[in-house]
DNA sequence: CCATATTCATTGCATATGCAACGAGGTCAA
DNA sequence: TTGACCTCGTTGCATATGCAATGAATATGG
């Protein structure tokens, strides 16, 4: 282990070759939102997480849509301009910021899902019988990478 | 296929769940190479490349690193700022500049590519048996995405 | 209660990024 | 040879990003 310090391949490289691989099937999805919804990763990430649940904070954002604290405060703010959520205060904790969906809002995203969820369909065909162990992979490096 | 479109859980979303385990994979050797050497993503992928092929153009790099044409030249500036790498231009092809190690970045990737490697075979471990169908998803992925 | 820490969201600021434009060099055909 | 076109690398510029500082609200401990 650790030997040949002087060849080595960067493109059979393990680490960049999974980041290569993302990178690539973000950017697939990505053109779905941006060019369709002119949508940023972060504000299809907040929209979609509140597709899921309910009204949700910001903080609630940042922890669950693995967002950057100011990219999902900016995100938000950028889709409140835009129509498509609300910001109020939560009364209970007045720290926190009430996210919830307009109409419009839920209007985009019920055109968008179908076209993500499609997406993720070609996806999955794609990797075809090696899903299972994809999925054990990526439930192991959610839980924590050293 | 393509149902639910009110219900959608983004962690379960497999082009965001790569995207996340990606991220965590990379920060983690990123620890390496920048708090030890202060090298950022862009110019650890050119050190890399430099220490595999002989002399490289920006082009080069940018081809077989998936850097960005100005992402390649600004790491490439850096790396020659900070002394480990030389810039000349081939005299074969005017156009082209020639990247090379100096001694300095050779002594830093003989530090650095162990630790790299070592990081990799970690990740290995981690992701034992299901290596095989890992890489062949990858290797799938590598060759254009919709 | 009060003082002190904590949490949440926003914002300022320095840096990073991507894209388009540019200049210099090279190719090709007429 | 000339002129139109292509390639390579750099840079300008507008935007995006991450981090730290801030301010407001809440929790905690004595």
């Amino acid at each position: 282990m650790t030997d040949t310090p002087t060849a080595f391949d960067l493109t059979a490289f393990l680490p960049y070759r999974l980041s290569v691989a993302a990178e690539r099937v973000s950017a697939g999805l990505a053109r779905v939102y941006r060019e369709e919804f002119g949508l940023s990763v972060a504000e299809w990430r907040v929209l979609a997480h509140l597709v899921h649940g309910g009204d949700v904070s910001i903080r609630e954002i940042e922890r669950r849509a693995s967002l950057e604290k100011s990219k999902a405060s900016r995100a938000a703010s950028k889709l409140e301009a835009a129509g498509h959520v609300t910001k109020t205060t939560n009364e209970g904790d007045r720290r926190l910021v009430v996210l919830s969906m307009t109409a419009k809002g839920r209007a985009l995203m019920d055109r968008l899902l179908p076209m993500a969820l499609a997406y993720e369909d070609r996806l999955r065909a794609r990797i075809g019988d090696d899903l299972d162990a994809l999925d054990r992979i990526l439930a192991d490096l959610e839980k924590g990478t050293s």
